[in-house]
DNA sequence: ACCTGAACACCGTTCAAGT
DNA sequence: ACCTGAACACCGTTCAAGT
């Protein structure tokens, strides 16, 4: 009954069902204790998960960088920064609760700072277009994590563009939007827009 | 007692003080009635608040175009939208929780659609533009918000670039990290250079 | 038709009391 | 030092009973 294995099965039961599911009550009986006997060895609820937090962002491994133009390689932090947060979906649930969505990707942040360095960019300049980045980015997962966990009664926006009848809309792009989007597609074409833009050539 | 004074009053509540603080016990409290009254006329929670969801709904103003050329007139729409979803926090708050997000803003994707379909693209292409402006908008409100509503405790970002010290990374760039992001000029510039490279020009 | 009251199955948290 | 039990102030929802 130390803090350490409260912490642990906290996260256990966070990663296994959510956060919202996780009551002080359900992890005292899952330790065979008092639901009151946590509140000696860590604070609160919140306390809790801030400790589960901190114990899963130490387990998170560091961001790779590919390729050799600064396009390339800026966009392989901005990929691999998807990638880490679409692999820790309770982690970026747990970041956005308790209000530490920077910390759990401030890795990534330093590396497209070093990368916009070496690209010749500084300054507000280079502040701009780091935060353009971040922004696309953060956006992207924040919308399709919105999407994907969505309740039972949720509608998809490929269900109101079916019922269109718009004659200043072009037929061939109504049947394209009634059709799923590929998220993968559609953040790899606006993440290098972005960056034809902004980098220096 | 009718359907109408609970949803009034239920949209009185959610627009005072929040979703999560209204329960089913404190609005009775506010109609001065028992709880359980309230389950005759609407359903459960969240049916009561889909039907202040719809009433919100309805009092939105259409989206205004603005602009002559295409990009100015599609930048318009992506301008409105996002002053639309910041007007409205609790509209968009109430949509997260219901799954109802794309109906809260499907008015702008029709006026992207036909703004599209004048500057001459169509198909799956203008379906790709289509989504990479609404990714960059819904996921520059989405972050913004919850930067807003962040708990008390939250750090931001400017606190973690404070304290960097990486020789790789240029000074001036750090300092222009540590200020405070000036959200609507950061998504002008996005916005900007997204457009650039996605119009025909 | 409309409302109440009791009840059920939950919450987080405090605090005196035990060992 | 560490844990329990009772208690407080909350939740959403169901359902028999009243008028």
């Amino acid at each position: 009954m130390s803090r350490e294995h409260i912490v642990d099965t906290a996260r256990r039961m966070v990663e296994a069902s959510g956060v919202e599911t996780v009551s002080m009550r359900k992890l005292a009986a899952e330790l065979g204790v008092a639901p009151t006997a946590i509140y000696w060895h860590v604070g609160g609820r919140d306390e809790l998960l801030s400790a589960v937090f901190e114990q899963m962002l130490t387990d998170l491994p560091p961001i790779r960088v590919r390729g050799r133009t600064p396009a390339e390689r800026i966009a392989s932090i901005a990929r691999a920064m998807r990638a880490q947060v679409q692999a820790t979906p309770t982690l970026q649930r747990l970041a956005l609760h308790l209000g530490r969505a920077p910390q759990a990707s401030f890795s990534g942040h330093l590396a497209l700072g070093r990368e916009l360095t070496a690209a010749g960019l500084d300054g507000p300049q280079a502040a701009d277009a780091l935060r353009a980045v971040l922004y696309l980015m953060g956006g992207f997962v924040l919308l399709e994590s919105s999407l994907r966990d969505r309740p039972p009664s949720a509608q998809r926006s490929e269900d109101l563009w079916r019922a269109v009848d718009d004659p200043q809309i072009a037929p061939p792009l109504v049947a394209a939007m009634s059709r799923p989007a590929d998220p993968d597609a559609a953040f790899e074409y606006a993440l290098r827009a972005l960056l034809a833009s902004i980098l220096p050539r």
